[in-house]
DNA sequence: AGAACTTTGGATCGTCGCTCCAATCATGCT
DNA sequence: AGCATGATTGGAGCGACGATCCAAAGTTCT
C-alpha cells in the first residue's frame, strides 16, 4: 500500500504545470510594469534567469503566452463576482470588474480585442447570458443581447488599451496628456466637428468609468424596452 | 504669358502628395490580398519597385502607413453616406457601412481598435452625434449615447478582424472553419457553458450582419427609452 | 551653367521570435 | 546499483523585420 501511494506521488507533471504558471506570472509582471511591447522573449529569459529552450518547452509561442497572461487576469475577475444575486446588478458587476481589470492592466484590453474566444471570455459570455436569462429576456433574444453587451465591453477595452499606449508613448504625465488631447480637440473646426470641439472643452469633467457604466445601462434599458413592448 | 503658365505648372508638392497616395494604395492592396502581417516594408519596396528611402521619405513609419490605409478605406464609407435624411436610418447606414467595410477589409477592424481617434473615426463620431441630436436626444446625453454606439461598433470590428485572422491562419475554407468552431462549442460542457453549447448547435443559422444590426437597434432603443421615460 | 534642395535606392544596423542541439537532470527498469 | 530513456534546460544561431543613413540622381531656382 505504501508503495502504491509513492507511485501515485511521483507526479511528473507538477513541474511542468508549476513552471508554466511561473512563466505566465513573470510575463504579467513585465506587461504590467513596462507595457505590451516590453514583453520580449529575451526579457523573459533575463527575468527568469533561463534560456529560450526552457520557456518554449512550456509555452507554444509569444501569442500563447500573451493569451495565457490575459486569461490569468480575466479569470480572477469572473471568479471574484459569482455571488451577486440581482441579475441586473450582477451584469453591472461583471462589466465593472472587466473595466477595472483592464484599466489596471491595459494590455489585457488589447489582447482581448486581438483574441476574443479565449477561455476567460467564454466565462464572461456565459455569465452575461445567464443573467439575461434571469432578467426574463426571451430565449431567442439572449444571444443578440449578450453580444451587444460583450461587444460594447470589448470596444471600450480596446479603446482603453489604445489610450494607455498613447499615454505611455507620450511620456507625459496623465494630467498634461489629457490637457493636450483636450487642446487638440478644442482646436477642431467647430462647424465641421461641433461635437468633438465641444468634447474638447469638457474633457476635464469627463470620467471614463462613469461613461462606461452609462453605456451598460443604456444597453440594458434597450434590452428591456425591446423585450416587453 | 506662356512662360508664366509654365511657371505655375511646376507644382513641386504634387509629386509628394501623389506618391504618398500611391504608397497608401499599394499598402491597401497588399493588406487586402494577403492580410495584416504581409504588409512589410520589404514587400512594399518590391511591389513599388523602389527602396526604403523613397518610402520613408513620404511616410513616417509602419504605423503611420497602417493608419493612413485605414483612413483611406473608412473615409470612403463616411463620404458615401451623407445623404440619408431620417436620422435613425442614417445611424443604421453609418453602422452598416462600417460593418461592410470591415467585413471586406478585416485588417481595418484591427487597426481601428488599435488606433481609434484616427481622422476617419472623428467623422464617424461627428455623424453619430449629429444624428442623435436630430433624434432629439438631450444635449448632455449625446456623448454617452454616441460613445455606446461607437464602442459597440469598434467591439464588433475587432471581433470581425480576429475571426478573419483565425480563418486565414487555419487555411481552411469558410464553411469547414465555421463547422469546426461550432463543433468545438458544442463539445463544451452543457452544464457549465449552456449558452455557448447551445450557440454551437445554432451557428449555421447565424448571420453576423443581422446580429450586428440587432445590437445597433438595441442600443438605439435604449437611447430612446432612457431619454423620454 | 551651377548651386541648393528634393527624391531615390540600397547597404547596413540592432532587435525580434523562434529553432535546434548538446548538456544536464530525473525517473523507472533490470 | 547501474544503466537507459526521456524530460528539461541554456544558449548559439537563423532568417526576417523596422528603421537609419548616405551617396547618387533628379529637379528647381538664380
Amino acid at each position: 500500500m505504501a508503495a502504491m501511494a509513492n507511485k501515485a506521488q511521483r507526479a511528473p507533471r507538477r513541474t511542468e504545470a508549476l513552471s508554466r504558471d511561473v512563466i505566465v506570472q513573470a510575463a504579467v509582471a513585465i506587461l504590467d510594469a513596462e507595457g505590451e511591447e516590453a514583453l520580449t522573449l529575451r526579457a523573459l529569459t533575463v527575468r527568469l534567469a533561463t534560456g529560450y529552450g526552457a520557456i518554449y518547452h512550456h509555452v507554444a509561442d509569444r501569442d500563447d503566452l500573451l493569451g495565457a497572461a490575459a486569461d490569468h487576469v480575466i479569470g480572477r475577475v469572473v471568479a471574484d463576482i459569482g455571488g451577486v444575486a440581482d441579475p441586473r446588478e450582477a451584469l453591472r458587476a461583471v462589466a465593472m470588474g472587466l473595466f477595472d481589470a483592464i484599466a489596471a492592466h491595459p494590455w489585457v484590453g488589447a489582447q482581448l480585442t486581438r483574441e476574443p474566444w479565449r477561455p476567460a471570455l467564454l466565462d464572461v459570455y456565459e455569465s452575461v447570458s445567464a443573467n439575461l436569462h434571469a432578467l426574463d429576456v426571451p430565449e431567442r433574444a439572449v444571444p443578440d443581447s449578450a453580444g451587444a453587451l460583450v461587444n460594447y465591453i470589448l470596444g471600450v477595452a480596446g479603446q482603453n488599451a489604445a489610450n494607455a499606449r498613447a499615454l505611455a508613448a507620450s511620456k507625459l504625465d496623465r494630467e498634461t496628456f489629457l490637457a493636450n488631447v483636450a487642446a487638440r480637440w478644442a482646436q477642431l473646426d467647430p462647424v465641421r466637428y461641433p461635437a468633438m470641439h465641444k468634447a474638447g472643452r469638457h474633457l476635464r469633467e469627463h470620467d471614463d468609468r462613469e461613461q462606461f457604466l452609462a453605456g451598460i445601462d443604456l444597453i440594458l434599458a434597450g434590452i428591456a424596452a425591446v423585450n416587453h413592448t
